[in-house]
DNA sequence: CTGTTAGCGCATTCAG
DNA sequence: CTGAATGCGCTAACAG
């Protein structure tokens, strides 16, 4: 169904449909049939061609690491509710921790009706910098900082030293701090948090010691992984800090699993707090992120909130600045962070 | 940068630029000066023209209820999967629970160049019904059952009534079984899982009260307040089962919140399992969906496995089928599950 | 107010 | 093998 043959049923000029369609200036009675026709034929006008024409699709693209995450989800919800307000619609697409599908999902986007992408950023190679530099669409990247696009990102040195500070005077005498970071080449999550959090105990006067160290993905299961491998091999550990709150739940399911298999123990609570006992005495966990569902089953490890929300807020303000009214001035944005349970 | 400003640079026809692009005949010296071109100006074809033509995006929709949820991103990893593999790549849509942006979603994807939709089902309204019927798009229907599309769903009832039956033979003499569940709107979770439940329980000869009952949105926090109103007004609940493993938490929070509120009690680890202890008796509860996230930190509660990444391995299967070779004959098929924890 | 016309960027005939 | 020409479905001048 085709904007023309309306124009045929309805007798009129395939422009007078296509203003009726737009708001222009149309007579009642041509108005009347033009209506009618398209009821009954449940004619609707393809987005594609229009946006071919009119270079606006009124919609933005999202590009995102992972679905099932929830400070990605709380990004995205941000997203949502400034661009929806303005009329505009969402398109995510999930790399699955890809970076090549990462690039290959911008450049989707690039030759596809949107009007403006918003990317999660995790790792940023050259090829995402080339990308960001020669693109003519619009970007902007949230939870990394760069130079080459509108960014906000969040105080990941300032909430890992933070919780250096934290994990620092709860490591209990002749005790180990542990920490389970990500590759550094995230910036933020791998790099700054892990580099503020060594910040943070040495301005405590603790070392954090490299064989008290693992690297993790950003799943559950290698979080898991990684604290059984460090539970397993050094017996003096006091806490284990985990550069995310999902790496900290695969850290507590290996405490719980480490515990089982040998060594006699108790979980027990104390407030709302669960502390995961072992060898008669806790090992705590903390996290970054303040994921609730963690919250909401443990009664809540130390972690970080940072203010994803209105960084998906605050990312698309600027975005439909730039599509909207061309703003040219670049703009980089920090956001703080708040402590929980500490 | 259009085809023709290329073809332009290199001295050629845009049909010969197209034809390179596409893999028909050209030179060798042609190809050679088209391609580098190509390379000097970084040019990449306007997929959206492309797809006006030729109709073919090798893109797929898929609409779902919300972002932020383990069994949603096992059915999407599904799709993924088998539609990567056939050089296909995915949009996502998220519709926040909300029926109304589904069809709006639906309607986007039904007039953009995308090959076909997956729709991750909840509600069906008559809206979705009168859509399904008319749009020209193949669809396949994921997690719901109707006639109106292609359509893969879960054993619910079948999975309610053996959660039933478990549960059955869990509670204590003299406690009763719980139930929160959400709208019935949602055949599937809403209907079919508690209807298999009541009858599970009945088929051990116990009855599920109605005011043992309780409605919750798809959320942990909306399960966390329906279970504490069920703790506050039912002192003899022995079980409380869920819809969900999102709610289940919510429901274990309760549990914690309820104990710290008014109760003296405990946690206590048998195993691998927690059992959240009340006035000296363990409320057990149960859910539906075998979240990851949950058994790791809690141990594991008992609960089903549905095969959610195959549900989307076969959606994604059955609407390429229809996309690629027009395959008209319309399918239903229906997946079964697996207790796990019981 | 209205219809005619000319493309948006590309793929596809169809004669060369 | 190749280029000129046509049109996908729609909107934006433009002259009525």
């Amino acid at each position: 169904m085709t904007i023309k043959e309306i124009a045929q049923l309805a007798g009129v000029s395939s422009a007078a449909v296509s203003r009726y369609l737009n708001g222009g200036y149309v007579s009642e009675e041509k108005r009347g049939r033009i209506k009618k026709v398209i009821e009954e034929t449940g004619y609707q006008p393809s987005a594609q061609a229009r946006m071919l024409r009119t270079k606006r699709a009124c919609l933005v693209g999202v590009v995102v690491p992972k679905i099932n995450s929830e400070s990605i989800s709380r990004v995205t919800a941000g997203i949502e509710q400034v661009i929806s307000k303005r009329g505009y619609q969402m398109l995510l697409a999930s790399t699955d921790n890809e970076p090549e599908k990462e690039i290959s999902y911008l450049k989707l986007f690039e030759n596809y009706p949107v009007d403006g992408i918003i990317l999660i950023g995790t790792v940023i190679t050259p090829e995402h910098r080339r990308f960001l530099k020669e693109t003519g669409v619009p970007v902007v990247v949230v939870g990394q900082y760069t130079r080459y696009a509108n960014c906000i990102y969040h105080d990941d040195y300032g909430a890992g030293k933070a919780m250096g500070k934290v994990v620092a005077s709860a490591v209990p005498d002749g005790k180990k701090a542990a920490y389970i970071g990500v590759t550094k080449s995230d910036k933020a999550v791998g790099g700054a948090r892990e580099d503020g959090f060594r910040e943070g105990l040495k301005s405590a006067g603790i070392e954090l010691e490299e064989e008290y160290t693992r690297k993790a993905e950003f799943t559950m299961d290698s979080g898991y992984r990684a604290a059984l491998d460090l539970l397993e091999k050094k017996p003096d550990i006091g806490t284990i800090s985990c550069a995310t709150d999902t790496i900290a739940a695969g850290a507590i399911e290996a405490l719980l699993a480490y515990r089982k298999k040998d060594v006699p123990s108790q979980v027990k609570h104390s407030g709302t707090r669960m502390e995961y006992v072992l060898s008669d005495s806790a090992v705590k966990v903390t996290g970054f992120g303040d994921n609730q569902f963690l919250k909401a089953v443990t009664g809540g490890i130390p972690t970080v909130h940072f203010g994803y929300k209105t960084s998906g807020i605050r990312g698309a303000e600027l975005l439909l600045d730039v599509i909207e009214r061309g703003e040219k001035i670049p703009v980089e944005m920090k956001l703080g962070f708040r402590l929980v349970n500490e």
